[in-house]
DNA sequence: CGAGTACTTGACCCAGATCAAGCCATGTGG
DNA sequence: CCACATGGCTTGATCTGGGTCAAGTACTCG
């Protein structure tokens, strides 16, 4: 098991040029392995079901850099700057959160390998929120006008674009519903989970209090549903630690907060 | 003061063709009545300030039907229809909602004049909620296919289609986070009052029990929190007329779950 | 004018916040 | 290799914002 882990850590590790070879016509690699690396809002997701032509694929790989590493605690970009790119994770993870009038911080989403950030900063052209390295992180870059230029050539890459964004909208108008603090943990955890793709073995690498912000909980709360869905069998914890043990008990209690689940499963892709 | 709101209904209830044309060179209105009619994600936003040539606004007038009048209560989609269009609401109002697991309503979003709607439903393919009228309406239909297409060969639209589900993203972000019930009812208000360019004289036309579920409070609390503004002299209310009084004091508890202002100031168009 | 629905108001209650210790992993310097 | 400091995590005690329950009241529409 920790073996598995290591090679998806490694498959994610790919740098995007390499991701679009595969697809078009340079090198060939594992592609379920990249898949299992990438799951969610993905780099595979944006690069291979879209029927790119091994020249498009050439043009958007000419557009990406890679930037990094960014060191535990560092920032991506902050409130208030300037937008001029989107950004995909390679390694590490990042959380995006702005703060309010009173300097309290909110937490607003978390950024795992394979997953896209920045497209809240289309409409404004500022960055709405910081997004802040949870670990040793590295990204790639994708300056948002080339981008949208290339979109505009390449209907695929238009479509996906546009996928991504409606997937993004539905995930923070779910998030923005009404639910019990055990919903939201639950579902949580499964997403953690399914975006992950570590399987039912999970390291959280955000803070509880992190975890308490983007659920509007107390970090002490969070604490607690984990002590208690421990004591009732659903999982093991200790520290950053998570083992789900009762996936479908689980999905019982978070089941309507959760997701990904439903969208992966009319998507199309694995 | 009831005239000019008058003016404003008539200028919203301007079909999609003619505000082209506007534009284009077909008929001459005034654009100034237009854009206080469509303020937000709006038909104006979306079809004026992108630089289309009038052969450009012939093709997207060609693509647009409309649709209506949809009597109150009717629903326009439902949970689980298969993604056909984007809508525009062209007079009138709706509410987007979806049920979860236990059969409560959660209500995502209201429409006005001028907005658009559908944008979660590209991703999945189908639509994640219904939209039912909030009182008779009308809509502008936009075949999400013919609309991409047309994206693909327009610029202007590929780049306000992104923007627009930028600023939804946004807005769904800011719903989603931490805020007391006072933060939010007020900052609500502030966005009903913006978005209908009513000033501070607003026809709430949703229920109650509506704003509560969008804002995720009690009915009981919604309607005590507007007792309690109107004790503490910041509006007059009397069931669906409010009149905001103090603006400041209400962006003072508001201002921080209000979105509207920030980007909109932002975004360049009045 | 009567019935239904939306809204308001009051009394009470509870999920989850806040406050307050303690605990335990990791790092640091001696 | 061990104090001991630091910051994240847990656990307990208490408090409270807003939910729930229960009447009323007043529009609205047939």
């Amino acid at each position: 098991m920790p073996n598995q882990v290591l090679d998806k850590r490694q498959a994610a590790r790919v740098n995007i040029g390499e991701s679009l070879g595969m697809k078009g016509s340079r090198k060939v690699v594992n592609i379920t392995r990249l898949r299992q690396a990438c799951r969610t809002c993905s780099l595979v997701e944006l690069c291979l079901p879209m029927g790119l032509t091994s020249d498009d694929i050439q043009q958007l790989e000419s557009i990406v850099k890679v930037k990094g590493p960014l060191e535990k605690g560092a920032h991506l970009f902050r409130e208030g700057d300037s937008f001029q790119a989107i950004f995909a994770v390679r390694t590490g993870a990042l959380k995006t959160y702005s703060l309010d009038a009173d300097g309290r911080e909110h937490v607003l989403g978390f950024h795992l390998p394979g997953e896209l950030l920045g497209f809240d900063a289309i409409y404004p052209r500022y960055n709405r929120c910081s997004a802040m390295a949870l670990a040793d992180t590295s990204v790639c870059v994708l300056p948002f006008n080339q981008l949208a230029d290339l979109a505009q050539k390449v209907s695929g890459l238009q479509a996906t674009i546009l996928r991504l964004m409606s997937k993004n909208l539905s995930i923070s108008a779910n998030l923005a519903t009404d639910h019990t603090a055990e919903e939201r943990l639950a579902g949580f955890l499964l997403s953690i989970a399914q975006r992950t793709g570590e399987g039912s073995e999970l390291r959280l690498v955000m803070p509880r209090r992190d975890i308490a912000s983007y659920l509007r909980l107390a970090t002490e709360t969070v604490s607690r549903l984990l002590a208690r869905f421990q004591q009732e069998e659903l999982l093991e914890v200790h520290r950053k630690r998570v083992r789900l043990i009762d996936l479908d008990g689980l999905r019982d209690l978070g089941g309507s907060f959760e997701i990904a689940d439903r969208t992966r499963q009319r998507s199309g892709y694995q």
